[in-house]
DNA sequence: CCTATAGCCTGACGGC
DNA sequence: TGCCGTCAGGCTATAG
């Protein structure tokens, strides 16, 4: 799930329900998920704490407390969160839950152990230290950057765009669907692509980063003409209506149309 | 420096 | 039915 869109689309669930309230309690179920802290040391340290604001990074999610730290969520390729009220409304894999005051708790609920939570005092050294590249939909990644960045590229085209060093949200379903939008083969290098194109891809992953967030994420609200809800459903092309073919791109798999998408 | 591959985890699914 | 291999929207460490 937990891609640029996704990501965000948990901010703005966390905004909506968790912000502006004290946490009485907070249970650590898997201590694996935490980074560089011990459990006892992040109970202390979010225990009668509030969340305040939030922020996104790429993939990572920042909640900023009421003691100036800030909470650090990743949530791999199963995370996401659920705030909830009844025990029994609580998520199967709840990894951490915070409890409310007010009754209700938020969950990080993340089966396959791969997400990542901890607790940093400064968001733009944590970022610079996990050596990101700017967040996607980030006005600083302006097509001249863009620009430079693939150009440094020589691998694949999908690669370039997953490649959270470089450029930083974009994981294996939304370069599927940014590359099918720009009709571009996955395993185009990136050092093939001219100017003209570099400039399409540039205004494609911007569009279809914000149409999808907007979305939260859900396919069944995706315009279309998009990849997405066909990939591994009927896989027929929602332009030409050809078949969707799968082929590996560095170890992941790359769903794609032969028809509308040919190498350069 | 770069890019490509294995490993980390759990659970769902298809084939035998 | 049960077991097994494969695969999954992540990243990191290591090899080349």
């Amino acid at each position: 799930m937990p891609e640029l869109p996704d990501v965000e689309a948990f901010r703005q669930y966390c905004n909506s329900t968790a912000l502006h309230q004290k946490i009485k309690e907070v249970e650590v179920k898997a201590t694996r998920v935490l980074k560089n802290i011990s459990q006892k040391e992040f109970v202390r340290r979010m225990k009668n704490r509030s969340l305040e604001s939030t922020q996104r990074h790429g993939k990572y999610m920042f909640a900023t407390l009421d003691d100036g730290n800030t909470l650090v969520l990743h949530f791999g390729m199963t995370g996401f969160l659920e705030y909830y009220k009844d025990q029994d409304k609580e998520p199967p894999h709840a990894r951490v839950i915070c409890s409310f005051t007010n009754g209700y708790h938020i969950a990080y609920d993340c089966q396959r152990l791969l997400g990542e939570v901890r607790i940093v005092d400064d968001i733009d050294v944590f970022i610079s230290k996990q050596k990101l590249g700017p967040d996607a939909l980030d006005d600083a990644l302006d097509l001249n950057t863009f620009m430079e960045i693939l150009n440094k590229k020589r691998g694949a085209v999908k690669s370039a765009l997953m490649d959270q060093n470089s450029i930083a949200g974009i994981g294996n379903i939304y370069a599927d669907e940014i590359l099918f939008q720009t009709g571009i083969h996955p395993k185009t290098n990136a050092s093939n692509l001219d100017a003209d194109t570099i400039k399409k891809l540039y205004r494609t992953m911007k569009r279809v980063l914000k149409v999808t967030a907007a979305k939260k994420a859900d396919p069944d609200e995706f315009p279309r003409s998009y990849l997405i809800p066909h990939r591994g459903e009927d896989n027929k092309c929602p332009r030409c209506k050809g078949e969707i073919k799968t082929i590996k791109v560095s170890g992941r798999t790359a769903y794609y149309c032969p028809r509308c998408q040919k190498k350069q």
